[in-house]
DNA sequence: CTGTTAGCGCCTTCAG
DNA sequence: CTGAAGGCGCTAACAG
């Protein structure tokens, strides 16, 4: 137990050579008798050495190591990593998912102290999911996803917010509701102010005024989207519908509902945004908005993989489609 | 643009100090006066600085950072990570996932070299989902998910495979079928064995003879399932059902089933394993037996955790229960 | 062909 | 209270 993993100076002494050749001998370069070669990589291949990344790292600028830099891993950064996965095959670059667990996420700047932390090493390029602050790049190139802001100078990933929350809005306005309800996503994004703006607009568009009481804050979190929900269907004039900033708050709506004996659509209707898995999971299942969220992390990590070569993307913000996707909760009010 | 991410020593110039002394502030070490301490603060606030988390690791065995290995992220393993992207909060670790992209990942033994690369440096423990070999851990605490093998040695996460399997086969057997296919797993790994040694068991224990036609591979992967799948429904005395030793299986053969014009469950029942989330995109929904795999990932933090902190976890070896999910995807043979 | 030297960014003695 | 020196594992010059 706890023999300490083999390093390079090991290899050398086993082999009887300094551990510069050993390094030669791991990086093919030229310069070293066949019969070394062999006697080393014979002590390589006895040790179970494995050169440190982290060495290895430190030393070289290059990894070959893409980096996904995420506050957490839910449904919506899970989705987006599958979609990272599957680009990155065939590039020849590994990834690395990076995640602070929650906590240090909620300070701000948290992207960037992260990045500070691997750039330079560890990482050649990294994909940051919603950031709220993009400081200049650290030389490394670096894609944002759904990031604070409709994003200048750095390369970006996000899909069309704000008219998917104008479909959705429609949808409901085409059922006839007039009463409905927005729960609000995180104001430090860009996404949740676009569908707030998609849904004001289609809202405008149809002539229906929007009543401040029914625009709260979710957070695209489920406790605080479950409060929000909570107060909105205790109003004296309760919402008919709503309409909620992402999957988990419209969920977490059902939950609420669900408790206060409502049903769904029946005495409510409610639309949510992502189309995350999970979306398929509820009783009824959920109408939603859908990003191609895969399809953001895999044209996330293209983008990187291209400026790493030297190529310069042309579109550097690049929006992608979103589609209403009907099931089973809206229909029209009572 | 471009500006290399400040180092130290950065700090130190800036601070008007030895890099020594930096580090003595960065890491809250006694000695340094109240005004040095307030001016590096300031430098490293106005730098943004952030210790380099492979220089730290190189110099310190300690990194906070509990790795997860994976060979995909695909399904299965996301879910997996949710769970310990779960668990690890409040623990005070970091979470990094690493991923080969697929390709190295074919080689036997990627989980070791994985391990090797990243362990005494970077991360403190492990965990590796579906490992192919284990090998003495380098040190650092590794718990394997769902193994090649019952583990012997090394700390282990699975589901009741053989359980579940059985219950699937029984819930088809019950149904009136008896001419139930196979789709078997990768054979490298125990859970797939295991499934395997269920499917007879049910089989068996009915008075069932297995005929041997109807047991083929798939080895968890979408593109032999469909193969596979297309073969047995092109037998001149085909299956009435099939149970898929996975989820991706039985999704491949659901689609394989509809090219065919089948319809399922009219023409075939089938029947998946894991119950993923995507299970419940398919039309008609995909019945299942369940493992509790984000539970399983949130176990195998925890474990890691608490070998760090020197406790000895009880049942090294833990078994969670699996369970049937009944959706639409199976019914009576014609 | 092989070994020696220096240094990547950081932290920890140990002197001053 | 502060700074200089050494070394973590590795690689890129350069010497022999």
């Amino acid at each position: 137990m706890t023999t300490s993993r083999a390093t390079i100076r090991d290899v050398a002494a086993q082999a009887g050579v300094s551990v510069a050749t050993v390094s030669k001998v791991i990086n093919d370069r030229y310069g070293v008798s066949a019969s070394t070669i062999e006697r080393v990589r014979a002590a390589i291949e006895q040790l179970g050495y494995e050169s440190s990344l982290v060495a290895r790292s430190l030393r070289n600028q290059r990894t070959n190591v893409i980096g996904v830099l995420v506050t957490d891993i839910e449904p919506f950064s899970a989705e987006l990593l599958k979609g990272a996965a599957k680009a990155i095959r065939g590039t020849g670059y590994e990834l690395v998912v990076y995640s602070a667990g929650g906590e240090a996420a909620h300070a701000v700047g948290w992207e960037n102290r992260y990045l500070s932390r691997l750039s330079g090493t560890l990482i050649d390029g990294a994909v940051i999911v919603t950031p709220t602050v993009l400081a200049p790049s650290y030389g490394a190139p670096v894609v944002a996803v759904d990031p604070h802001t409709g994003g200048e100078d750095v390369p970006t990933i996000d899909s069309d917010n704000r008219r998917g929350a104008e479909t959705a809005t429609e949808h409901l306005l085409e059922l006839g509701h007039r009463r409905i309800a927005f729960i609000a996503g995180r104001s430090d994004l860009e996404s949740a102010r676009l569908r707030e703006t998609g849904f004001r607009a289609a809202m405008a568009a149809a002539g229906v005024p929007v009543d401040p009481a029914l625009v709260v804050a979710g957070d695209y979190a489920e406790a605080l989207s479950a409060n929000a929900a909570h107060a909105l269907l205790r109003l004296p004039d309760p919402p008919t519908a709503i309409f909620a900033a992402n999957d988990i708050s419209a969920i977490a709506t059902m939950d609420m509902a669900l408790t206060l004996g409502m049903q769904v659509p029946d005495d409510l209707s409610v639309i949510g945004f992502d189309n995350i898995p999970e979306s398929t999971l509820t009783r009824p299942m959920l109408t939603t908005v859908e990003q191609p969220i895969q399809l953001m992390g895999q044209r996330a990590i293209e983008m990187v993989v291209a400026i790493l070569r030297g190529e310069h993307p042309d579109p550097r913000q690049v929006r992608l489609p979103t589609r209403l996707v009907l099931r089973d909760t809206t229909a029209g009010p009572r």
